[in-house]
DNA sequence: CGAACCCATGAATATATCTCATCGATTATT
DNA sequence: AATAATCGATGAGATATATTCATGGGTTCG
């Protein structure tokens, strides 16, 4: 018997501030009659009186104290929460769940995000890295809002926006042999140990866009998690790796690193915010393609 | 527009629990058609939807995620509040608020109190002193539910038990020369220096029925706050005092005091508790008048 | 391909809510 | 002390709201 209502909650608690249900019932835009007639009925249900008829007045009765307590205390919590969804209404809150289908592309990622949530103070920034079905099945199973990919897999219901192009290139040490070239080709990467970011082959361009084509591997392949782990190992010649060029240049004076063209033309990616169609009109989520697509001239 | 009412979430939670419009409609007691509208109406009035409609399946939306947020923290708290409500009635649960007009029945007070806690798992206990237009002024003003009194001042709307009753006697250090006496008469005390609890002398036994009738008062007066300290000061004979004959000997060994009888025949005093008749349908109120009742033979 | 299932929807109905008019009682005014 | 003003309670009737019923369109599953 779910009795408690809203409604009694506010009777209750504007009783309290204008002192009287007549009162009360005047800034409820209602009668006093309705209120007397839902108060009454609440009582009946609760068992037990919410006040004291004494003469012309009311008095809380213990059970009316408790009552108007929950009243203050639930009230607002009630009434926070529709501003809250009002904001969610006007696209103003909400929270923005990033996927990332690009290991590096993460450096780029944080410096867009500060500047994003502090133009949308009421935005939840998530960032996810893995996923069950990739990273078009998060986006269709609602698990992300914007994946980050360079595999922009066109598909009824999604939208991709390119967000910006780059060179990937060879990361050798300061000392290597191939650091003076004008260019690598695959097959001197044969004697190499090649590190990468630990996702399968077919995701990694160094194989699909220059290895794998010309029918070379490198001596071993080894995988690692974090970017700046593989730039320390690149710089102390225990091996090379594919990085985009903007990143090397970033960290080339801190680590000691230099950038390699892929072969004669080198090989060149973009980058792509995806996003559900039906999100197009959130604004918050425009904004950030927007701003992404604003910092695009810093990588160019 | 307050319109995020119970129901609705009620009834998102339940579509998250069960997983379907129609089986939450079967736990709801409602139709499936019933809730599709309730929500539809809401989500209206909200300008935002609460589920995305796929297939033959809802998903939440961000918005409908908040809501859910919301009703698992509201509606517990709903519960909860209807559960003490309805412990309320019952006479379960309460804040009993006992007012003191009589300072040495703290301590007889306290030792009720905790018995009387354990009893009533559920009810507050609130002990007030101060009274703006005396004890039976803040009965009449429901700010507190009980009064404990040597002064039953009969009214229509209030009554009064006798609770216990006790002599009031005089206490002397050990090396006081009256502390041999049988008893003593007002004259003996005109060289003394009283000590009291500071309120006005006209509620103090020591004066309406012992000092006042005879016509003398003692060397000085002094008012002191706590018993305690009190009993001290009578110990290295700084004074004399009038307190019950059972706390004076509870004290006797710890301080070093000796109890007196005031006059021949003694001063023989009652306490009361007061409380409105309106209250006499409490439970827990009958209960403590009781348990003090019962603790009555202790300070026969 | 059909059966089962799910949600949406319009119309009808049931229920709950509110207003109106009025009363009795208390409090303030004169 | 009499009167006026104010307050809450209440029953009956009006209104608004919630619920059901019947149905349709779509999806999923066998």
């Amino acid at each position: 018997m779910g009795s408690l209502e809203r409604v009694h909650l506010a009777i209750v608690r504007e009783v309290e501030r204008q002192g009287s249900l007549t009162a009360a019932a005047e800034v409820l835009c209602l009668t006093q009659s309705a209120l007397s007639h839902s108060m009454r009925k609440l009582e009946g249900q609760l068992g037990t009186d919410v006040w004291l008829r004494e003469g012309r007045s009311l008095r809380l009765t213990q059970a009316g104290r408790y009552v108007l307590d929950v009243a203050n205390r639930v009230l607002p919590q009630l009434e926070r929460a529709e501003e809250h969804i009002r904001q969610f209404a006007q696209g103003e809150r909400g929270t923005l769940r990033i996927g990332m289908e690009c290991h590096p592309c993460y450096q780029w990622l944080l410096k867009l995000v500060s500047p994003y949530l502090a133009a949308w103070p009421d935005v939840e920034v998530d960032v996810k890295q893995k996923f069950q079905f990739g990273g078009i099945g998060a986006l269709f199973g609602y698990d992300i809002d914007l994946l980050v990919t360079p595999d922009p897999l066109h598909k009824p219901g999604l939208l991709f926006e390119p967000v910006f192009d780059y060179e990937q290139v060879l990361v050798v040490g300061r000392g290597h042999p191939l650091s003076r070239a004008s260019h690598v080709r695959p097959a001197q990467l044969a004697g190499e140990t090649l590190i990468t970011y630990p996702v399968s082959l077919d995701r990694l361009d160094i194989y699909t866009r220059f290895l794998t084509p010309a029918g070379v591997g490198p001596r071993r392949h080894k995988p690692i998690e974090t970017t700046d782990i593989m730039l320390q190992m690149v710089a102390s010649g225990r091996g090379v790796a594919a990085l985009p060029r903007w990143l090397v240049e970033e960290n080339a004076e801190r680590f000691g690193v230099v950038p390699v063209k892929l072969g004669p033309q080198g090989v060149d990616k973009q980058i792509f915010l995806g996003f559900r169609e039906a999100d197009g009109g959130i604004d918050y989520l425009r904004a950030f393609i927007e701003l992404a697509r604003e910092h695009r001239d810093i990588h160019a």
